[in-house]
RNA sequence: GGAUGGGUGGCCGAGCGGCCGAAGGCGCUCCCCUGCUAAGGGAGUAUACCCGAAAGGGUAUCGAGGGUUCGAAUCCCUCCCCAUCCGCCA
């Protein structure tokens, strides 16, 4: 959400960044709205003064026995005006409030400009593709093989996009998890959080996925959303509140189920784990000083990069163009993992800098040494990573000839120091 | 599901329908006093918009929206939210 006095100081910044995202500029028509609110606003100002001031000498009038006639028709009058101009200053505020709540935040100078994915751009890469001395298998093909993924009865309770993790595999995730919360929380600061996984409307609102995004969610009858990842509530706990700026940062990681109608994904990744309704992450949010965020960027990355060398699993960095970019982020880097059986680069993590896009609207804010006020934080949100696809990464990477899967060992203290997980017969 | 109470400034907390943007306290900022890990005194301390070079002035905002009234934080209605009690339940 855009400040409006940003705005009326710096149109052409914001014409520049939508146009760079592949969006309809439109500050001449926000001045536009911005302006007539405010004629609205300094007449309707007017007309009160003078109620007021009537309303007063009535009163005084009236103390003292005197007749208030002509200041009560003057105020009856007044009254209509003024409630016409109040109607017309409510549904112009409105419209410029529709029309800000619904523009994206404006990407990053050194973003790649771009339509789609692309026109990505490599960052670093870290191990190359391993080279196997077999044809290696996806994950569905290894998971299905260990009789410990299971699909088919997913899809009987639940319909697609589901599955059932068993045994070794449904503990591995557990330690997946487990594994990366640890790291986040003794090796990086992060504070643990378990949050709520149904929130209202205006957390949503907060994040950037309402109003626009609807969709994506699931509701609950009673009104409530699923989340569609942990960013939602952790990025909301400080919503309506003012920091001190001592607090800053605040580093927050929580795992947490993540809900996905993936109305727009239809016949895509419908195979396998991979997009899901349901899925676990871990997710880092980071709260901080304006002039913070872009060094804490570079930190959140490094700190979803630690698990995946820890896991000993290949992956590459990529910055995304304007046209890949979700809604509220001003800078993202995807982490995207090696799968041998699927022979790409998939994502894993999503890092981004909102800057203060989200944060003002959720209002959080806090206050500067020495300056009077307040200003607004910048809010960062990143996975720590996906879960689901970390498992997925781990099997396809630690396969052997034989179908069995090697426990990475970072994980095999997460699992009763299990060293390899082998086919059921 | 049933029954109550409540939503006021950074926080706590007052507020007869006009003199309330709002007492008081806390916190914070600046100044004074004080020479000892204490305290005391004084001043200031919301946001948006308009006018003004500035000082300053004006309008609006006391959960949101409507209504009553010449005039509403204060009365009425609707909605949202919070809390407590009872019932039910992991």
């Amino acid at each position: 959400m855009f400040d409006i006095k940003w705005i009326r100081d710096n149109p052409e910044a914001l014409d520049d960044g939508l146009r760079r995202r592949g969006e309809a500029p439109c500050a001449a028509e926000l001045l536009d709205l911005d302006e007539k609110r405010r004629g609205l606003q300094t007449t309707l100002q007017e007309a009160r003064q003078r109620r007021n001031d009537a309303s007063r000498e009535i009163g005084a009038a009236k103390k003292n026995g005197e007749d208030a006639g002509a200041l009560m028709d003057e105020v009856a009058s007044l009254k209509e005006r003024i409630s016409a101009l109040e109607e017309e200053e409510r549904t112009t505020g409105e419209a410029l409030e529709a029309r800000l709540a619904g523009l994206p935040n404006i990407p990053d100078p050194e973003v790649p400009v771009g339509e789609d994915e692309s026109a990505n751009q490599l960052v670093r890469s870290h191990d190359a593709p391993p080279v196997f001395p077999f044809t290696p298998r996806d994950h569905t093909a290894i998971g299905e093989a260990l009789g410990l993924m299971d699909f088919e009865r997913a899809a009987r309770m639940s319909g697609a996009r589901f599955n059932v993790l068993r045994g070794a595999l449904a503990r591995m995730e557990r330690a997946l998890a487990q594994f990366m919360l640890d790291l986040h929380t003794e090796h990086f600061g992060y504070e643990e959080v378990n949050p709520p996984a149904l929130v209202r409307d205006n957390a949503l609102y907060g994040t950037g996925q309402l109003p626009k995004f609807a969709e994506d969610l699931f509701q609950t009858t009673d009104g409530r959303w699923l989340i569609p990842t942990a960013e939602v509530p952790l990025a909301n706990l400080h919503a309506e509140e003012i920091l001190d700026a001592d607090d800053l940062p605040r580093r927050y990681a929580a795992m947490t189920w993540c809900f996905r109608s993936e109305a727009g994904a239809a016949g895509k990744d419908t195979r396998g784990m991979i997009r899901q309704h349901q899925f676990n992450k871990v997710e880092l949010v980071s709260i901080t000083h304006p002039d913070r965020s872009a060094e804490e960027l570079e930190r959140m990355t490094g700190c979803a990069e630690t698990v995946l060398q820890r896991l000993g699993i290949p992956y590459r960095v990529m910055m995304l163009s304007t046209g890949d970019m979700g809604f509220a982020a001003r800078r993202t880097y995807d982490i995207e993992v090696w799968l041998p059986g699927a022979e790409t680069y998939r994502e894993i993590s999503s890092c981004s800098n909102t800057g203060d896009f989200q944060a003002r609207r959720m209002n959080s804010r806090f206050r500067p040494g020495g300056e009077k006020g307040t200003r607004t934080v910048h809010t960062l949100n990143g996975s720590g990573v996906a879960v689901g696809r970390a498992l997925i990464a781990v099997l396809e990477n630690y396969q052997q000839s034989d179908g069995s899967v090697i426990v990475p060992q970072v994980l095999q203290p997460y699992m009763g120091g299990t060293e390899v997980i082998t086919p059921h017969v």
